[in-house]
RNA sequence: GCUGGAGUGGUGGAAUUGGUAUACACGUACGACUCAAAAUCGUAUGGCGCAAGCCUUGAGGGUUCAAGUCCCUCCUCCAGCACCA
């Protein structure tokens, strides 16, 4: 008779005789240490659904497993209560949001104790305790006092729904706000502005050491978007310069015009001499205006206007050049001015073909390496047009098989129009204008097989319209040679893109510039340098400096809210901005009346005339406190470290305990990790500046958490009505099930859906479990031991590498073996504490019930030996020319022939055999195939 | 468009890194127990075929004794970035 499996009944148990015993507290000790971090939460109102616990079970397994393999370890969690959800959920609910953070903490707490997790609750932080937030002040205050906080009045992102400025990074791409879907405006303000740039090439460096998913790298690397390229100064006829920015600075000579941003200043400055201004003035207030959306919606159309009377000079070729104002270019990225190449460059290849400016190629794309000894030849290629019947006329080799455009080499005098029309005339017999160039020069280096030698050709092809429809009679040397052959668009593309691959045949129907690396001409001295090479030769001849730019902007740093981290600043007329004294912080939120926005671009603080009046720490004068307060993202900018040192109120974490534990050794998480990591490396770095931390990154290991979807397929949300309560089901299956399920559908990173089938699964397995004391038998036969090790083996592994779902499939496949077979009770324990970090509760009742009085938490994980987990007989695939046609039992230790020997008594296996043994391959252990 | 990642049964997914493809689980079918149902247990379960056998890891080529795994071309999906010079 099975034993009842009712978690109900222990479940609770357990977690509080966890907490009495005080199981998982955690102090530094002579064990080597191990820190497992979770993406502290975002207490909301709504309260936790399945998908949330999925990242803390992981934790909870990681953390369980290193402690019971003797480490000491630190598995907290807290809260990130500060910022503009808990602000707005208040005053939507009419509440303190001190309050309403206060009871959804409390209700997240609850919900997370129910799954039995191990956390140390003495560790609990909250980033709205003035003891915690007096340490992010005192961040700010040492970045102040380094110069990495400054007051800008730059205009800034303003979300008129939340009534406060915005970092560049709290918009979605669209241009509105994330959190209110607000269309966000930009409003000139003074703000608070953290020198996140500096640390920009650090950030970028130190990505290589750590060991994280790639495509979270990826997108920070992207965030960070450094760029290499030159700056180069352009002097105006204004006698003004304007330096711009460029990766390709090879294309110098292929300038044509330059272009400034709306914004850029010296168009106002040169207002004077710009004959159109009106024109100009017209064009920069409507691209001002321009919302942020229209500005996007218009990427294909470029628009702009001429500065008539203004012109600028090429350094590199001394050409006058005009100078445009145009909104593909910001003035937040480079200088703000840009020189325009259309011939290599897409962007400006498109403005040019819509305002008639001369597009000048300088650089051609290269086919093949350079050859030795190659003869130099210059070619036109053809592609005749038939209007009427909308076909396609090229030549077709017999010899090679191919077909090919009309082609001949330049006479004297000819371009390469001229000799298109020659060569095809002569070759077709077809009279034909020209139309228009496709491409530009190309480069080819190859062996020619006909003339045997070695080619380095410049050719360009045309295309031509036919003007008789038609043909001359043509030479018989050239009809041998080639036939002429009329192909519809479709078979001329596909022909082409099979057989011949230095003709980008896309070209015609889709012209576009090239804007690849190649060889550099019409410049000059540097006709036929590499890009590469030609990138610094130019620069240095003009006088430009190497240089690169970034995406990330300094980070906005302040918030016209309440809820959130004063700014620790006094401003004085007399002595400016100046930090508060180390010795007063924290800078406590004071209590309002009204926390609501006020919209004025002030922070509800500014209302309160005692708390913004004061005295100025420097000169003793009357002076005011800053009223804006800081953004969510700086709790969570250093929170992990607080967790080594909680309680300590001299200093941020002392040396002693940031020594022992740093760094991070796993962070799980999953959502805007992109943004958090960013600030959080940030600050570390800094606080690594500081000397106040040890290592250069705070998270070592980073694994990406997917999520879970509701059963339909979609986002678990209150709009859909389709959230599954953890609680609910808890009380249905218990809270090992869910913990065993959520890790056992599928592999950690991966997003899937609920699926309440699923569960029964994971249910049932524990099930068995709870029934394997029926199985005892009293010797342990040597196979089921090894699958004991090899079992042990597999989980360690796994876990290790949070690969949950195949160690959890591994214990399945031994409790379904032991089932049949019988297993010790030696076996049985050695099984329970290889669950434990899995099933903390039933584990630990079934331990009880074996007359233990400890937890089976404090147990040492079980260790494998080494000889039980490698087999000394195994079943190996035997295939006859690469197929499999049966297997045999072996030791791993026996010969080919003993292998070849016995796959021979295997009738499926001889039946094959049917000719002789041309050639045998045999790796022990693994296959035998015989090659007939 | 660019960058990164991925395509395996009806479903979630395994596969010692080039060596018996489809482990484990769900679902389904049949059987046992039951007056009955649920639960539980047992058997089967990639496709075609009575069978021997043949086919099968998004599609098509290639390398190899051997390819889900490596190389080339293409298609699809997910994520990030997106006028970033």
């Amino acid at each position: 008779m099975n034993k009842k499996f009712n978690p109900q009944d222990f479940e609770k148990k357990w977690q509080a005789k966890w907490a009495e015993d005080n199981v998982y507290h955690t102090t530094e000790s002579k064990k080597p240490k191990t820190f497992v971090l979770d993406m502290f939460p975002y207490p909301s109102g709504e309260g936790l659904h399945v998908g949330h616990p999925k990242g803390y079970i992981a934790t909870d397994i990681y953390s369980r497993f290193k402690r019971m393999t003797g480490h000491e370890v630190l598995h907290p969690m807290g809260w990130d209560a500060f910022g503009l959800p808990a602000e707005n959920f208040a005053i939507k609910h009419k509440v303190h949001p001190r309050v309403a953070v206060e009871k959804n903490v409390a209700r997240f707490k609850e919900q997370l104790q129910v799954l039995g997790f191990d956390y140390d609750w003495e560790r609990e932080i909250n980033t709205t305790d003035p003891e915690y937030y007096k340490w992010t002040q005192w961040i700010f205050v040492q970045l102040f006092k380094k110069g990495l906080a400054y007051e800008s009045h730059e205009p800034i992102n303003w979300c008129p729904g939340c009534q406060t400025g915005l970092a560049n990074e709290d918009l979605e791409s669209d241009g509105t706000c994330e959190r209110c879907g607000s269309l966000v405006e930009k409003r000139p303000m003074r703000q608070w502005v953290l020198k996140i740039r500096s640390y920009a090439d650090r950030m970028l460096e130190d990505l290589d050491s750590l060991k994280w998913p790639e495509h979270i790298k990826e997108a920070q690397r992207n965030w960070i978007g450094r760029s290499e390229g030159a700056e180069i100064d352009f002097k105006l006829s204004t006698k003004d310069r304007v330096t711009v920015f460029t990766t390709r600075p090879d294309t110098l000579f292929g300038v044509t015009y330059l272009v400034l941003a709306p914004e850029h200043p010296l168009i106002q400055k040169n207002k004077s001499q710009v004959s159109n201004w009106d024109e100009v003035m017209q064009y920069i207030e409507l691209s001002t205006n321009k919302k942020e959306q229209d500005r996007l919606d218009d990427t294909k159309e470029k628009t702009g206007v001429k500065l008539e009377g203004i012109t600028a000079t090429n350094p590199a070729n001394n050409e006058e050049i005009p100078v445009y104002i145009a909104d593909y270019v910001l003035a937040s990225y480079g200088t703000g001015a840009i020189m325009a190449v259309p011939a290599h460059d897409e962007r400006d290849y498109a403005f040019a073909e819509k305002f008639n400016i001369p597009i000048k190629q300088v650089v051609r794309k290269v086919f093949g390496e350079t050859l030795p000894n190659a003869i130099p030849r210059v070619a036109a290629g053809a592609i005749v047009y038939n209007p009427k019947t909308e076909k396609y006329l090229v030549s077709f080799s017999h010899e090679f098989n191919k077909h090919s455009p009309w082609f001949g080499g330049l006479e004297d005098g000819e371009d390469f129009s001229e000799t298109a029309v020659r060569e095809t005339l002569e070759e077709s017999g077809y009279k034909t204008k020209f139309i228009r160039y496709i491409g530009d020069e190309v480069e080819s280096h190859f062996y020619h097989p006909g003339k045997d030698l070695n080619r380095s050709l410049i050719s360009r092809m045309c295309l031509l319209e036919i003007i008789d429809q038609e043909p001359i009679t043509v030479s018989e040397e050239e009809k041998k040679k080639q036939e002429p052959v009329w192909l519809t668009k479709e078979e001329l593309v596909s022909k082409f893109t099979e057989e011949r691959d230095s003709y980008d045949v896309s070209m015609l129907f889709d012209p576009r510039p090239f804007t690849g690396m190649g060889n550099v001409c019409n410049s000059d001295e540097f006709d036929d340098l590499s890009s590469k090479e030609a990138k610094v030769a130019i620069t240095e001849k003009v006088g430009g400096r190497m240089t690169a730019t970034y995406k990330i902007r300094d980070w906005v740093f302040s918030r016209q809210r309440y809820w959130g981290e004063p700014i620790p600043i006094i401003h004085c007329e007399k002595c400016g901005p100046v930090a508060v004294p180390e010795d007063q912080l924290p800078v406590v939120l004071p209590e309002v009346e009204h926390y609501e926005p006020t919209g004025t671009g002030e922070s509800p603080l500014a209302n309160i005339t005692d708390w913004v009046n004061t005295t100025c720490p420097e000169c003793g004068e009357g002076a005011k406190r800053e009223t804006n307060t800081m953004p969510q993202w700086a709790g969570s900018s250093w929170y992990y470290l607080r967790f080594m040192d909680n309680h300590n109120n001299q200093a941020l974490v002392s040396k002693e305990k940031e020594q022992y534990w740093a760094p991070v050794d796993v962070y799980v998480g999953g959502d805007h990790a992109v943004r958090h990591l960013i600030y959080a490396r940030f600050w570390h770095k800094f606080l690594y500046d500081l000397g106040v931390v040890s290592t250069i990154e705070p998270f070592q290991r980073l694994e990406f958490l997917g999520f879970i979807l509701a059963e339909d397929g979609r986002k678990m949300s209150k709009r859909w009505g389709n959230i599954i309560n953890p609680d609910d089901i808890v009380k249905l299956v218990g809270a090992d099930t869910l913990r065993v399920y959520e890790m056992f559908m599928g592999p950690f990173e991966n997003t899937i859906a609920w699926s309440q089938d699923g569960l029964v699964g994971a249910r049932r397995f524990l099930e068995r479990v709870n029934g394997l004391s029926e199985h005892f038998i009293d010797n342990e036969n040597e196979l089921s031991e090894r699958q004991l090790h090899k079992t042990i083996k597999k989980v360690c592994d796994d876990i290790e590498e949070f690969k949950f779902n195949t160690a959890i499939s591994a214990m399945m496949v031994y409790v379904n073996t032991v089932e049949k077979e019988g297993l010790t009770q030696t076996a049985y324990e050695t099984f329970l504490k290889l669950l434990a970090p899995f099933a903390p509760h039933l584990t630990e009742e079934l331990w009880y019930g074996l007359g233990y009085t400890k937890s089976i938490h404090l147990e040492s994980y079980p260790k494998y030996e080494q000889t039980l987990v490698v087999d000394n007989e195994v079943t190996i695939g035997v295939q006859v020319n690469g197929r499999v046609r049966g297997n045999i039992t072996i030791s791993t230790s026996a010969s080919e022939d003993e292998a070849i020997a016995l796959a021979k008594t295997v009738t499926s296996i001889k039946s094959h055999i049917t000719g002789n043994i041309k050639k045998v391959i045999y790796k022990p252990a693994k296959i035998l195939n015989i090659v007939i």
